[in-house]
DNA sequence: TTAATAGTTAACCAGATGGTTAAATATTCT
DNA sequence: AGAATATTTAACCATCTGGTTAACTATTAA
């Protein structure tokens, strides 16, 4: 078993739940990128951008560095591991689907505790 | 490469960003469980976690079966696979951490003069 | 020194989120 | 029928989120 830091998971879900951050670590994943490149595939305005950044940068996902005004972004996807991770426990119930299901069929023919008949 | 819904992995990863909504989820790992049951360990009212069930149902990561008036929940890991996929595809980040590392090292020594792209 | 460029901060707004209490609905028990 | 139980809905509230525009800071270029 695994231990998380639940803030740390906090962060990173809430961080990934938003698809202009997803895009924005999808451009990174190709190299560093300065603000203004990040920005320009996105329909929304500088500032806003700026936010998606910071939420990334305080989720852990990327760092900052500064050359002279340019601010240039890189991916950091420690978090993501951990996110992994946590996802990862779950998975013999996405894979074991079908044992899922029989139990549903078995469960709804003979409905469980202290019901009887429909 | 995969196709993610972007929909869908809003919903599941926004549904994943909340510790109760984990809680209950692993709660749900060990068994299905009624309403009740699973509020009785957070410290919150009975709506309040009614209305995290609904997130999490909203997200399909479980389905609700009425047996008169107890509804049973039953975990439903299917997105989970989705957002484990689209995480996945970030392995080779948190992997290869030592060679970005050395990237950095490189960089931050000699900094890009005015034009990037090493 | 002045102008242009990169980026942030501030103030604001609408809508979502996470909680509350009170009341309503549905079902089961006596 | 009436009381108890399981759960939801409604109304409300504070805070967060994701966007905007306007103004500011910092750096580079002319």
């Amino acid at each position: 078993m695994v231990k998380y830091s639940s803030q740390m998971l906090n962060r990173t879900f809430a961080a990934l739940a938003d698809p202009t951050r997803r895009r924005i670590l999808a451009h990174l994943a190709r190299g560093d990128r300065c603000v203004t490149h990040l920005a320009r595939p996105h329909a929304m305005s500088l500032p806003a951008v700026s936010k998606h950044l910071r939420v990334l940068e305080k989720a852990g996902l990327l760092r900052r560095r500064r050359y002279g005004r340019v601010h240039e972004m890189q991916l950091e996807a420690r978090p993501l591991k951990q996110a992994a991770q946590w996802v990862e426990e779950y998975r013999k119930f996405w894979e074991g689907s079908l044992d899922r299901l029989a139990d549903y069929l078995e469960k709804t023919t003979q409905p469980p505790p202290k019901k009887r008949g429909k």
